[in-house]
DNA sequence: TTACCTGCAAAAGGTTTGCAGGCTA
DNA sequence: TAGCCTGCAAACCTTTTGCAGGTAA
């Protein structure tokens, strides 16, 4: 990332918290200084390594709240999108998934189509591209189905 | 899935084995089985509650053990594809992800082209769409110019 | 028969929670 | 000052490992 971009994420971190009315803690500024000083996109503990010499008795709970309140707040945003376990598939041909964000199902999706994906030059252009996939995330019709029937109770 | 298809893949399962020398044991037997009868990509946990009133002794970590030897040698995926530590991005804009697949470094990548990306109708025709990106399973050329190193060597 | 596979138990991550005290706004 | 935030400790959940005994081919 560059730097005027970096200095730019910092001013909107300031910018937000005060908004959110979330305490800007020397702690917080720095999880989030080492968030945008690591392009890697970092664990909560390589965070929590990074920052360690500045601040020896931060804990790792600590960090793991801070990324999450965070996260909720719409300042940062989570990578790795599913869930917190992991996930089988019998199908090993290529194919898409669509992700119900609210019961977790995710469903295969074949699509010649999105198979057929221009890829943008610069993912092969250093890298040697193994493949790819596009994740939909959605509300499923189900969970669509049971927030209707909440709404219509109250 | 359509019961032929599971008809299908369940010969293709008994074929791979025997090509790959993997013994078929009942207990790995009734592992793919809840695999493929399962549509909603079960984790580990729910294939074990699955399988438990046919084999009640059956353990989690021979779950855990056959999924993975399963995965190996091709007969079945993984579906949550980055690694198992949740990964924090600073940038909460809409983008897409190149992931090394030896390193685990994960980059970002913007593009209109992508963004602009056609939808398939099934996606949307039930669902209420959230967000969507395209994922990049590289190696990178960092790993790239490691192999080579590594191969002169030899 | 032999190598591979299972089941148990324990350990090893990774993540979450509760609470007392401290600090930001 | 009030409410939020931190740090500690413990719990929790998921996944991995080692090993002894059992089983498929």
């Amino acid at each position: 990332m560059e730097e005027e971009k970096r200095q730019h994420l910092l001013d909107d971190f300031f910018k937000k918290c005060r908004q959110l009315k979330l305490s800007v803690t020397p702690q917080r500024l720095a999880i989030y200084k080492a968030l945008i000083a690591d392009d890697t996109h970092p664990s909560p503990e390589k965070i929590y390594r990074a920052i360690r010499s500045d601040f020896p008795t931060i804990s790792l709970a600590t960090v793991y709240k801070t990324l999450e309140t965070l996260e909720k707040n719409g300042i940062i945003s989570v990578v790795t999108p599913i869930h917190n376990t992991v996930r089988y598939d019998a199908m090993t041909e290529h194919h898409h998934h669509i992700v119900c964000v609210r019961c977790k199902k995710i469903m295969d999706l074949e699509s010649k189509e999105l198979d057929a994906l221009k890829i943008p030059d610069v993912v092969a252009k250093q890298n040697r591209l193994v493949d790819f996939s596009v994740h939909f995330n959605v509300i499923c019709s189900e969970c669509l189905e049971k927030e209707k029937a909440e709404t219509q109770i109250k």
